[in-house]
DNA sequence: TTTGATACATAATTTTCTTAGGTATTAAAA
DNA sequence: TTTTAATACCTAAGAAAATTATGTATCAAA
């Protein structure tokens, strides 16, 4: 059996959120273990958001007024779907700018060496 | 007085190994207190490690055997200067190799999105 | 002589995740 | 038919990695 390559699970904390309000906000609305699989497909299993660290930020950026749910139920079984709220729309751009914004920077601090190691190296 | 806007705490976690070790590759030898400078000029004080973050993160790469360490005196005063060893310049590759494709599969999941919203909106 | 920068370090706490467990429905395979 | 796998929700204990708050000490400049 094949295990995938995953990002060290370090490298993926504190994208979370970032994550799952962008889908929201291109998706319209999604429930929780969709996210997950939809996360999972886009990223050729190379991030997998796990349930244990799922429902707790979709918890609580509910309780910080990001999101709004409606619960639905297909037959017996219940989907809590998760929308933007008004201020769940300001976050999301706030929050994508902001990674952009970083990643910018950290290919900035890991590629410009190589320009100060060539000035360097003229010493 | 003017406090800068740096990125939210949670997004630069889990990015310190890979700063430390990249720097330390293309400076040859640094020191933490150099480190912390050096990344917070380069970043225009957007990254600014905390010494809180930084020493135990070198000592753990130390312990791991990334690091090693030489202690020299300016007056009385102690630098310890840090090196990448051999299993260092391995580390310091596949980190930031594995950084690239992490942040290439987030840029692709947080634009992506944007086409997925197209070809939707044909429904 | 006191402040700010340099230079090291650790400890308590917080945040955010992993791991592990739980419940229940439904469809498909054995 | 029963058991497995997928769907769908959830929480709790623990680990990891940071922040915040200290502490020590040297040195230069105000």
């Amino acid at each position: 059996m094949y295990i995938c390559p995953m990002y060290s699970s370090e490298l993926i904390k504190g994208t979370l959120k970032t994550i799952v309000l962008k889908l929201l906000k291109e998706q319209g609305k999604m429930y929780g273990y969709e996210i997950t699989q939809r996360v999972k497909e886009l990223t050729n299993d190379k991030i997998q958001i796990t349930e244990g660290a799922l429902y707790p930020t979709l918890h609580s950026l509910e309780q910080n007024g990001e999101l709004a749910t409606e619960t639905e139920y297909m037959g017996k079984r219940v989907r809590k779907y998760y929308t933007l709220t008004k201020q769940g729309h300001i976050t999301v751009d706030l929050k994508v700018n902001e990674f952009v914004d970083f990643m910018n920077t950290m290919k900035f601090l890991l590629d410009v060496e190589l320009k100060m190691s060539n000035v360097q190296s003229n010493r």
